[in-house]
RNA sequence: GGCGGCGUAGCUCAGGUGGUCAGAGCACACGACUCAUAAUCGUGGUGUCGUGGGUUCGAGUCCCACCGCCGCCA
């Protein structure tokens, strides 16, 4: 069978920014891509953003934007956050995109020539957030159960998708391919949502209640809703009917979500694509729910809400991509957060596979010439080389956490070797015993670095280039031992995984009490601490993004007499031509820094709470320069 | 209200079809070692396996009830 491989995200919906459950699902997708292409699959790797609907068109409102200029922003955001995580997908599909709206209107005027599409009339409660309307025993009160907010009746004309027509079918084909919904508790879910009427889908709105939408091929006053909308990315991206992409990839295409959002994808979009003749997906995967280091649903109240996006910067990408996929058994709900982070990249990734590239690198310095040494047998780690067959079945399964723990127990064996055959006493009796030492650690890392790949691109580029070792791999060649060659290793190697981060005292937090941590103490000062502050009204005269980082600014401020370049966090909240002329509150005499290569004199100050932000300025008329205390 | 799930060492969790299944990692303590990022390696756990019944020669492992948490549906 040709090695053919598809995996979709979601495409997520342009109301909210980038967040942790995108984030994960996202990282996931890309770590099965990267394994998939490495051990040589034709792969394709999908995602993209929802922005059409109600909630995208109000919002627009709100911002007084027009909807394809606030579209085109968000949608923006998105893909500057997977660069942030290395996200290395294939295509960003857009809703708003002609090559998707045609596909929409293809397949409508399909399903409606076929007579699977009618005109009714609907009335009911209708909460704008959610796009839907509620029955009124499903709200809290008369709040909408999910957003608290009050609901409105509603009566308007919609097209119906006769869905419940393929109620049978449905159930029928679950039974014949039990593996297609994963993991299994969620196919006995929708089983269960099956076992009694579904009834029809309303796929229209008003167009002149939601303009924002693909209109109806026969009929321009209605718009298409979002779900019938959204769902067809996943062939539309691929080019159907026609593209080759879509004959290629298609039939094997892999589909990961949340399981907020089981029922459109394990009901709508099955009973869509059989109305359709499009064949069927392979696979439908359900993730958890990621919640906050507490145990309890993340939110920004309980103000336990953790940012994939300041974590990777703070720890570097590749650690977040691990802790997220080494951490989390796919599809259970799991706790999360900078804690667990800190456990995991300090033990697993800096204390042993770091610190165990760091003491090979040393030894062969010292005990091989620089070198690689030559090709020797295995003495039992060449067991290495039957990684690979085992964790592929584990990758298919989603049981990723696991192989990942396979390899670091492989990684911590070659530790032990290293204790056990004592390399810095052997080479003083037999230095080409100790070259053979140095060979199978440097033969077993190779192996592993291939194997972590998908999950640490960047990382394990870098660890194989510290070893002399060549950059590019395939997974076959983590099938055989005796492949690094003997070759010279660099001189200079950066440590891979530094225990001291950005700011974050790793090895400190580990040797205190993790309690300790948590704790937010303010502690009272006297006056004379306060006075060591200096704080002063400046003027914003310039403002820039930074050229190295996203989420800095670059801001020239006016004191009066004196102007500073203070480089400030601010650029998720602040666009630079807003801040023109604001006045802001700078603290004079902070120690200058260099922040990604532009050096930041002072800070200005801000309030947040949670994802909020806002800068401090001044009220009414006072000339830059002035003192704040 | 109906249906699923979960509740196992201080923490996070593994434990198909009942009989070395009472385990792993983290944390902690002690020891070894010094090539290494105060790192590595070794040793150390008498845990009511949520509660109460039951089936069985034998039950975290099956059945019933109950308690607590969560999800889906209505």
């Amino acid at each position: 069978m040709e090695k053919v491989f598809y995996i979709t995200t979601p495409i997520y919906y342009v109301n909210a920014e980038p967040h942790l459950g995108h984030a994960y699902t996202t990282v996931v997708a890309d770590f099965l891509a990267r394994w998939h292409r490495l051990d040589g699959y034709r792969t394709f790797f999908l995602t993209g953003t929802d922005e059409h609907g109600e909630t995208v068109y109000r919002a627009a409102e709100r911002a007084g934007e027009d909807p394809q200029a606030f579209v085109d922003r968000v949608s923006e955001r998105f893909r500057r956050a997977w660069e942030l995580l290395g996200i290395a997908y294939d295509d960003f599909i857009r809703t708003t995109e002609e090559r998707h709206k045609q596909v929409v209107q293809r397949v409508l005027q399909k399903v409606y020539e076929a007579g699977d599409i009618y005109y009714g009339e609907y009335e009911g409660l209708y909460c704008v957030s959610c796009e839907r309307f509620y029955t009124e025993k499903e709200l809290q009160g008369d709040l909408c159960p999910i957003h608290g907010r009050p609901v409105e009746r509603r009566r308007e004309g919609n097209y119906f998708f006769r869905m419940e027509k393929y109620r049978e079918w449905l159930i029928d084909y679950l039974q014949t391919h039990p593996d297609l919904i994963r993991p299994e508790g969620y196919r006995n879910e929708v089983l269960s949502m099956l076992s009694e009427p579904i009834g029809d889908l309303s796929i229209s709105r008003p167009k002149a209640r939601v303009p924002w939408g693909i209109p109806l091929p026969w009929d321009g006053e209605h718009v298409t809703y979002v779900w019938f909308d959204a769902l067809l990315n996943y062939v539309s991206a691929l080019g159907y009917p026609k593209g080759e992409r879509y004959r290629l990839f298609w039939s094997h295409a892999w589909h990961l979500i949340g399981k907020d959002i089981l029922k459109p994808h394990a009901v709508f979009w099955p009973t869509m694509l059989k109305a359709a003749g499009i064949p069927m997906y392979r696979h439908l995967n359900v993730g958890g729910f990621l919640l906050g280091p507490d145990g309890r649903k993340m939110s920004k109240t309980l103000g336990n809400v953790v940012d994939p996006f300041t974590l990777a910067e703070k720890y570097g990408k590749d650690a977040v991509r691990y802790y997220l996929l080494r951490e989390i058994p796919y599809g259970q709900d799991t706790p999360v957060g900078e804690e667990a982070l800190k456990t995991r990249y300090g033990a697993d990734l800096a204390d042993d596979l770091g610190n165990l590239v760091q003491r090979t690198r040393a030894m062969l310095l010292r005990y091989a010439g620089g070198r690689v040494p030559e090709p020797v047998a295995g003495e039992g780690l060449e067991e290495g080389a039957q990684l690979a067959g085992r964790l592929r079945p584990l990758v298919r399964e989603l049981r990723f956490h696991v192989a990942l723990e396979e390899v670091m127990a492989y990684v911590k064996r070659l530790n032990r070797y290293i204790n056990e055959a004592r390399p810095w006493e052997l080479h003083k009796r037999d230095p080409e015993g100790a070259k053979a030492v140095l060979y199978r650690v440097v033969e077993g890392l190779r192996i592993a670095s291939i194997l972590l790949t998908p999950a640490m691109p960047e990382k394990m580029a870098e660890l194989r280039r510290a070893l002399g070792l060549k950059e590019e791999v395939r997974l076959e060649e983590a099938e055989r031992w005796g492949l690094a060659e003997p070759r010279p290793i660099p001189q200079e190697a950066p440590v891979l995984f530094p225990k001291e981060t950005a700011g974050s005292g790793l090895s400190q937090a580990r040797k205190g009490a993790q309690v300790e941590a948590e704790k937010v103490e303010s502690a009272q000062i006297g006056i004379e601490d306060f006075a060591k502050v200096e704080l002063r009204v400046a003027e914003v005269v310039g403002a820039e993004r930074h050229p190295n980082a996203d989420k800095l600014l670059v801001l020239r401020l006016s004191l009066g007499n004196e102007e500073r370049t203070v480089v400030s966090g601010i650029a998720r909240w602040y666009r630079p031509e807003e801040l023109l002329g604001k006045k802001v509150v700078l603290v004079a005499n902070l120690k200058p820094a260099k922040l990604r290569g532009v050096e930041s004199q002072g800070m200005i100050l801000a309030a947040s709470e949670g994802d909020k932000l806002t800068l401090v300025t001044v009220e009414g008329d006072i000339p830059p320069g002035a003192v704040v205390k």
